[in-house]
DNA sequence: ACGTCTGTTCAAGAAAATTTGAACGAACTG
DNA sequence: CAGTTCGTTCAAATTTTCTTGAACAGACGT
């Protein structure tokens, strides 16, 4: 689970907190998890902290004890849903503007070029028009997948072709 | 795009490379890509190695010329498919396998444990059986989005409930 | 066959990230 | 209100990852 959460840009340490929690019937303190990753507490602190701001793990309290308690939440679906929409979606989101503006540096570049750099400019602006329908058609499937609505790959596939 | 690629788990410069190639009408040469980005040639040979192992960049000969000439792979649908079948597919399956493996070490163990460590036991046996189920399901819907057939989330969704 | 031009590999150096211990502050107990 | 116990934050230190220049190897032309 750890070089899954790495690979899918966490921090490692993030991915095996939380399958000591969702492997553990009850919910565990910081110094129980500690010690059982053999991790500083203030790893232990960092890395849950960011955990609780993903939603992958709750804090609860236990009727006379002090100490702070952890468990995971147990819907990995239900995580997924949360990454892609507040990261991925963005990123695409980033990506599709920065196109917008690479388009309409070019635009205003484009008068004072001679004849082949205007070739050049007219090309990109069309490989950027290319880049622009693919990422909408990324952004529409992530919201559908968010919705737990029917996909089409396919999508993808002609927003390449029709040009 | 770099910016995206390094998201995405490659080198930035595999991302910047290919978006300058992308964006050129005519191949270029490793020189004139190292200028453009103002990196070492041999930066720019090591990403761009791996970018054509990826298949997301072609080694091209121009007649008379003696340089290599590269030009980007620009059917990012293509791409996307070649990564989720040989990186994600992997990932998954490797996943799988270690769910399996924990599992035959708790049964293993299971004989010689007290009442309260069985329950521990037990508890994390069905929680491994979960994220084996959810992994599979995983598995069976990137295979349907590299054939470029529709995707059902839900399906997600119901391997978690089932239980 | 020699010199030149390309591309790749490698080890050393630089940059970036993770990790940790210590200090701080908040919350509770007696 | 003093004394603990926890949890978090910060900057230093370590580890890891990237980057680079130099050395190497292959191909070509003369």
């Amino acid at each position: 689970m750890g070089r899954l959460m790495e690979f899918w840009g966490f921090r490692r340490h993030m991915g095996r907190l939380w399958t000591i929690l969702y492997l553990s019937p009850d919910p565990m303190t910081t110094t129980e998890l500690a010690e059982t990753l053999q991790l500083s507490s203030s790893a232990v602190s960092l890395s849950l902290g960011e955990l609780v701001h993903w939603g992958a793990v709750k804090k609860t309290w236990l009727p006379g004890e002090r100490k702070d308690f952890y468990q995971a939440e147990s819907s990995v679906w239900k995580l997924l849903r949360r990454v892609y929409e507040r990261r991925e979606l963005n990123l695409i989101r980033e990506a599709i503007d920065a196109f917008g503006d690479a388009q309409r540096h070019l635009d205003e570049a484009r008068s004072g070029l001679n004849r082949e750099d205007r070739r050049r400019v007219d090309y990109m602006h069309k490989r950027l028009s290319h880049l622009s329908a693919l990422s909408k058609a990324g952004e529409r499937l992530v919201r559908l997948l968010i919705a737990g609505r029917m996909i089409n790959p396919a999508d993808l596939q002609s927003a390449e072709e029709e040009e």
